[in-house]
DNA sequence: ACCTGAACACCGTTCAAGT
DNA sequence: ACCTGAACACCGTTCAAGT
């Protein structure tokens, strides 16, 4: 036993994040633990806190990728540097796409939370950062007559609701209410939010 | 040992969801298992089988008793009969201020998941449409010339914007924006959102 | 009928021991 | 240095056995 050195400490870590983004898409986090991650790459459970501090360490790391793909995923949507009033719509639509495609890796994003004392690294909240500053940018384009911290505000606001309509469009615990689909919730927040936003003055 | 019977059905039932939430306003609902709930009013683990089906149906009950108290203090906040501008602003104040005070709990509906295919019972369905009313009849008051389907996308778009505005703000994740309290994000949400809502035709 | 407690299959984490 | 596998303290759930 011991010593077989078939990866590196960075192949094992990636081959270990790829066995957990499968685990996840498949069952949600609740179908991830360490055992299963290390049964699906041929090692022992010992083996995965050489590369990881541990299981939450690991789905923190995780989430970071996601956060990575779902960043990549807006800032393609306003690629084309589309009229502003559309640009805040397309990322809307991006983040929703999203939602709907990489359902479970999003919602692991949200739905882990550290234990209590323990805070996300500065990598995984630049991540978030970087995310509100493409929504603070289109929303200048859109209201140049704004305050830098006006804007900043209505970001802020504007994405918790988008954020909000989403998680509650997954949960059948709120499903009780009327047939709408997730665009048509975040299409009537957006276009009364900006009708008073824009509002000139 | 067997039959004590130091308590009916119903008592053992209530003491254990009293200890469950006990445990979970402590610690969240990381903090509960179905053994520590025993340990804390003098059972061992199976007799929590003959009062629930599993530990997910202790859960779902708990979540009902939070979901109680949360329409009862939405419905205080508007008992006066407020100005319906205002009513609106006072059941998100309420809501928030029970996500404030109750956080663990108001946690523990959200975060909780059914396991795949599991449905939520008749019972939690029929409260979370019973709140959703409550902004309904407020959102009539205030726009008596908008069809009932508008005013209900119009509570659904409000309430999961500011569900999400909550969820966000209690999520270090994305405190790295700003610096605004949970009350001003919402107040944004619900000035813009009606201002362009309350515009007649 | 009520309740126990052992059993089973899991879980995260640690670490002496092997190569 | 790398990796194993046993050990520990947990977990949810079941159920034969006791009163």
């Amino acid at each position: 036993m011991g010593r077989r050195n078939a990866h590196t400490r960075e192949e094992l870590r990636e081959i270990a994040l790829q066995a957990a983004e499968d685990l996840v898409a498949a069952h949600g986090l609740t179908g991830l633990s360490a055992r299963k991650v290390v049964n699906r790459i041929g090692y022992t459970v010992g083996s995965l806190y050489m590369v990881f501090n541990n299981i939450d360490d690991l789905i923190v790391q995780m989430n970071e990728r996601t956060l990575d793909r779902l960043y990549a995923m807006l800032a393609a949507a306003i690629a084309d540097r589309p009229p502003a009033a559309l640009a805040i719509r397309a990322l809307a639509q991006a983040y929703i796409a999203f939602a709907l495609t990489q359902t479970h890796h999003w919602l692991a994003v949200y739905q882990h939370r550290l234990p209590k004392g323990e805070t996300v690294p500065d990598s995984f909240a630049e991540k978030v950062a970087r995310m509100f500053e493409l929504v603070q940018q289109q929303l200048t384009l859109l209201c140049p007559w704004r305050g830098p911290e006006e804007i900043a505000l209505a970001a802020r606001a504007l994405w918790s609701g988008i954020h909000g309509v989403c998680i509650l469009g997954f949960d059948q615990k709120l499903e009780a209410v009327g047939g709408w689909s997730i665009q048509e919730v975040a299409g009537s927040l957006l276009d009364n939010y900006l009708s008073g936003f824009t509002q000139q003055q």
